[in-house]
DNA sequence: GTGAAGATGAGACTCAGTATCGTCTTAGTC
DNA sequence: GACTAAGACGATACTGAGTCTCATCTTCAC
């Protein structure tokens, strides 16, 4: 994601272009991962002196906003905010090594339509998540109670 | 959900019983829709002199963890709560008036499947939660926006 | 009943996020 | 390019959810 398309999609969305929020885009994409915002922060005031924490905040609203960026509701008391991801995150835990994967969108669509279609409800926002163990666990746990 | 099943799941998940934890679990119920931690409070403390804060917090972290209660990630800064019983991890919440329903396991055993499938997972757990509005609520929204 | 482990209540503390205020920047208009 | 109003900025105070600490009390295995 360009900075000429941050830029853009601000403009389209009525939210003014400035510095501190194409930065703030800059860094969050740079980031590559899920960041708070006061991860953030404290990258963006080490390279920029005087930035401020409440411009962080506000900045990443107007990001949101635009569609630039998005906000995941997702554990611990801070939130996580990611450039531009596209689909939702939905999660496969490993209880035994820790390893997390992310499950596609598509696998969810279809039982939430279903239970939109059923129940009459009108969904906005899924949350799915699983708890087993991994191939390479569930292989090893096999072995074990195998052998 | 009766105060002594609530007792039992404590007890089998090798937490203590005590009347505050108890006292949560009912108001949870009681209140039978989403409730943040600080609303317990409030409706406790009214209740019952000398309640504590802290208390509550982690009367609903052994409740969690008992499988008594579940916590959803949604929303504003606060946590909201919900009474569970203990063959439903589905939830239908609506982020309007706040009833939450429960969802049959049916309906998330194939998407399960596919996933362990898929992935190679094996699925010992899910956790799956719907955010949108109660089919009352959707209608009352399209009133407004039809209107 | 006893004692140790753990829970409680009070309140201080932490930290994410918001509000306020005076100044500065953006962007539309000429 | 200059003007101007709306809105963003930085600093900082504030709010409110959740945690931690500590002295005291309760639970529960024995």
């Amino acid at each position: 994601m360009s900075a000429s398309s941050v830029a853009e999609r601000l403009h389209e969305s009525g939210e003014r272009v400035t510095r501190q929020r194409l930065l703030v885009a800059d860094a969050l994409e740079a980031g590559g991962r899920q960041l708070t915002a006061q991860e953030l922060y404290e990258q963006l005031r080490r390279r920029h002196r005087g930035f401020g924490r409440a411009t962080v905040f506000r900045a990443l609203e107007a990001l949101v906003a635009a569609g630039v960026a998005r906000r995941l509701e997702q554990g611990g008391n801070a939130h996580l905010y990611v450039a531009c991801a596209p689909s939702h995150h939905h999660h496969l835990a490993c209880t035994r090594c820790g390893r997390v994967e992310e499950i596609d969108e598509g696998y969810v669509r279809p039982v939430a339509d279903r239970v939109a279609a059923d129940l009459g409800f009108r969904i906005d926002d899924a949350r799915l998540d699983f708890f087993g163990l991994c191939a390479a666990c569930a292989a090893a746990e096999g072995d074990r109670s195998a052998g």
